[in-house]
DNA sequence: AGAGGAATGATAATCATTATCATTATCAAT
DNA sequence: ATTGATAATGATAATGATTATCATTCCTCT
């Protein structure tokens, strides 16, 4: 079984090179640009593939999922209304909270996912739309 | 303008008298049930509208968007992947500490959604797929 | 070199949601 | 009650992200 192929080390590099949250058009098309063009199918598969590896992670927002590093510690976003700009926190009193909320219902959490809408700092300062 | 119009009032009549969490086509197949059928269209329209006067309250997930009565003190959820249950769950603590770390940032939130995933009670001990 | 199995890429299909548009209902003023 | 303006409805088409299909290509092992 082959795996790790050049397309998923492109888009995982690409991925890794920055602190972005990527979809999968975005990947697709900045493939593309370098010279290094991967189809649009391998693209998702790609991710599936190396999100189910752990070697990145992603967060589901309400219209498209996006695509991190996972080589970070865990951390949950804040998403700008305004510019679209994604803010990481990590807070270990929260996930500490979350975790014994679960336990006490009997649930087995295998993943959470906690993001707050806004407008950031600079949106919020500048009054954008 | 008119506004809470009677297949809104249905809709919203529905949600209330539960807790479920509805998709919209759940909505509009019960109401046709009811004997008071209304397009899928409208359900969506009427759901957004509701929405927005803040009559019912709705849960973003991977696929669909779930909608809930409002009248209810806020609360998180969560999803049990195996049987599609959701528990809901209040923290006082967590919500206090997740607005403090957006003070922190400069952020200005309007929302936030917590969603954690994993098996219920029930698929824990009974072994669902 | 050839076979088997997996990955790729172009494209069709799917599915939730939104837009379009003709028709209908509602409200206010006559 | 009739008209007119405005908004809502409902059938259906369109959209957009994601997944499935399938012929072709690529690895890897023999």
């Amino acid at each position: 079984m082959v795996k790790l192929t050049a397309q998923r080390q492109a888009i995982l590099d690409l991925i890794n090179a920055s602190n972005r949250h990527w979809d999968a058009e975005e990947l697709s098309r900045a493939l593309g640009d370098a010279g290094q063009a991967v189809g649009i199918a391998t693209v998702y598969r790609g991710l599936a593939f190396l999100e189910a590896e752990g070697l990145v992670a992603s967060i589901q927002l309400a219209d498209r999922k996006r695509y991190e590093r996972a080589d970070k510690a865990h951390h949950d976003h804040m998403v700008c209304t305004a510019c679209g700009h994604i803010e990481e926190f990590a807070h270990a009193t929260i996930e500490a909270l979350q975790e014994a909320a679960a336990r006490e219902r009997g649930f087995t959490i295998s993943g959470h996912q906690l993001v707050m809408f806004g407008r950031c700092a600079d949106c919020t300062k500048g009054n954008n739309t």
